[in-house]
RNA sequence: GUCCCCAUCGUCUAGAGGCCCAGGACAUUGCCCUUUCACGGCAAUGACGGGGGUUCGAAUCCCCCUGGGGACGCCA
């Protein structure tokens, strides 16, 4: 292999559709340190071919967030490089050659079947207990009568033509006598071997003509001279298609390394229903980026002198896959919380961290963004503090001392208001603009569909939001806020209701033999949690102690 | 359901046959420091999923079971 004596590539391809996820800065973290530690080279590519999905927004998001990391790339769609464009949906005709050049050489087909077809055939399957997968129909038809469907306007994908064993339940004339199955080393776990009946004849075109993610990610890893695949164990069912196509093109697949997945609390993939996952979240939030990289790299990988403070060159210097573990690592905000906290107290001086504070909080814009909602609300200086304190602090509902109770929907039984307030959720979720205007519009669609007017819906929103009960507009004062601390407080605030008595009377009797899963509710200042500084700055994530069921 | 991957304290993990009646870190609890809180220091609680092998000897190797996860899209 001459592969291994040259200084590898390596690529991080994230796909722009959404939110920056701290997944994508864990995978380029493992893979940056990888060929920079051998002298090699890091691609960002971003893999655009979900025309629906795919913004621009979001690829500046994730550039913007990898940047502050200080994860560099040596090509990519804003720096270029040797094999520009780094963006899918700019290298069209370079995936429909390849294509073609499939097509012609008999490893590819075209296909016409409807997705009611699919759809059909899926449940038969299904139904007989078989893998679902595609059965294969245009595969054996006359190849000369699909094409004349394409070219008469019948909108088609071209497939893979996976080599079939005659045991297959999809095989056909073409099918081997014996078993047939794809083998490819994992770096990390050895050899892993899939049966070809176990893989679909999957979808290499879509009908709009572009590639899927399988071909523009096999054709753009070999045109850009990628050595070595460091992803996410999600790819493993995957990497025999990729392999397959390889072959198809008669090309060296590169090595393959699958790093184990970011984990919530019950041990499932991380995302962002039970857990903060967007890196806009955490910078807002006040992480440091270089805690955020220490943290992200000692999930799944140690020191081989146990160190567990390391910098991203510390990292680079002292990676290996051979230290590499499989576990998949549980998210853990507690230990991210204490390592941000060794950062900001050993790696910051004291105007380093008024910088920070400056720019995290007490920063012009944000300040003039409130002043403009509150100036006619406070006669001087502190009554500014005292007025609108939860600008600044993480839970100012239940610092408030809030149980939920009160953040009911008028009229709304426990369950309502909870579907009404992930509702609200979703939606910010994902209003990536969050001016005042949006969410004027966002709020008020949201009060439409579920039968409210503001006057019953905005209250629990305000008081969830700020723990008062008088605040400047809520449109403006969500758009001030931002998307990220609004989302949070909302999130944070589901499994409070979520404990609540069943039946809560409007006007819960104040009688001293409360149930005793009710959240505790002291007054602020006399709970432990209420003045501890920690808490400041510091959004209560829904972690595995407070995370509403799924 | 099928295929694939994984399996040490609640969490991140050390451990590549004897150095391990399993070490560190976070979290938790207690004590010390301290006018308070925090920081810091000290200490405690706490794990090799189960069963078979192999071996003089297994957390470490093999098999089965169990458990967890991922994938089964014209999404990546």
């Amino acid at each position: 292999m001459t592969a291994s004596t040259r200084p590898p590539v390596v690529r991080i391809a994230p796909s722009p559709t959404g939110d920056p996820h701290v997944g994508t800065a864990y995978i380029a973290l493992f893979n940056y340190a990888f060929a920079k530690q051998q002298g090699g080279s890091f691609i960002l590519r971003i893999e655009d071919t979900d025309q629906a999905r795919s913004t621009r927004q979001s690829e500046a998001m994730i550039l913007e967030s990898l940047r502050w990391l200080g994860i560099q790339w040596d090509e990519g769609p804003d720096i270029g490089g040797p094999s520009a464009p780094y963006r899918q949906s700019e290298r069209l005709d370079i995936y429909r050659r390849h294509v073609a050049d499939l097509v012609a050489a008999g490893e590819a087909y075209w296909c016409t079947c409807t997705a009611e077809r699919l759809d059909g055939v899926r449940k038969e399957q299904t139904a007989r207990k078989e893998n679902p997968g595609y059965d294969g129909h245009c595969r054996f038809r006359d190849p000369a009568a699909v094409r004349a469907e394409i070219d008469a306007g019948t909108p088609g994908v071209v497939r893979l033509k996976v080599p079939r064993g005659a045991n297959d339940p999809k095989a056909g004339a073409d099918a081997a006598s014996h078993d047939v199955k794809v083998a490819f080393v994992d770096r990390l776990r050895g050899s892993v071997e899939f049966h070809t009946r176990e893989i679909d004849d999957q979808v290499l075109q879509k009908s709009d003509g572009f590639p899927t993610y399988h071909l523009a990610n096999v054709v753009d890893d070999h045109l850009m001279g990628v050595s070595h695949v460091l992803r996410g164990e999600e790819w493993i069912s995957s990497t025999p298609k990729h392999i397959l196509l390889y072959a198809a093109f008669g090309w060296e697949a590169p090595e393959f390394a699958h790093l184990p997945l970011l984990r919530n609390a019950d041990k499932s993939k991380v995302s962002k229903r039970k857990n903060p996952v967007s890196l806009r979240w955490f910078r807002e939030c006040g992480y440091l980026p270089d805690a955020m990289v220490n943290f992200l790299g000692m999930m799944a990988f140690t020191f081989a002198d146990g160190r567990e403070i390391f910098s991203l060159s510390d990292f680079v210097q002292h990676f290996t896959l051979d230290r590499v573990s499989l576990g998949g690592p549980v998210f853990d905000l507690k230990k991210l919380l204490w390592l941000n906290g060794r950062y900001l107290r050993e790696k910051r001086s004291d105007d380093e961290v008024v910088a920070y504070l400056k720019a995290q909080l007490f920063n012009d814009g944000y300040l003039r963004s409130i002043v403009k909602i509150a100036k006619e609300r406070f006669e001087k200086s502190d009554d500014f503090i005292a007025y609108a304190p939860w600008f600044f602090t993480a839970s100012p509902y239940v610092e408030a001392g809030g149980d939920g109770s009160d953040l009911l929907v008028k009229g709304r039984t426990k369950k309502e208001t909870l579907a009404i307030l992930e509702s609200l959720v979703e939606r910010v979720d994902v209003a990536f603009d969050f001016s005042e205007e949006r969410v004027k519009a966002l709020l008020e669609l949201w009060c439409a569909d579920h039968g409210m007017t503001p006057k019953e819906a905005f209250m629990p929103v305000r008081l969830l939001l700020s723990g008062k009960k008088a605040t400047p507009g809520l449109p403006e004062s969500m758009a001030v806020l931002g998307r990220e601390r609004v989302r949070t407080r909302i999130r944070a605030v589901l499994p409070l209701i979520q404990k609540l008595p069943e039946a809560p009377k409007a006007d819960a009797s104040k009688a001293d033999a409360p149930k005793a899963d009710a959240p505790k509710a002291d007054a602020p200042g006399t709970s432990p949690k209420a003045d501890d500084p920690k808490a400041v700055g510091e959004p209560k994530p829904p972690t595995s102690t407070t995370a509403p069921r799924a």
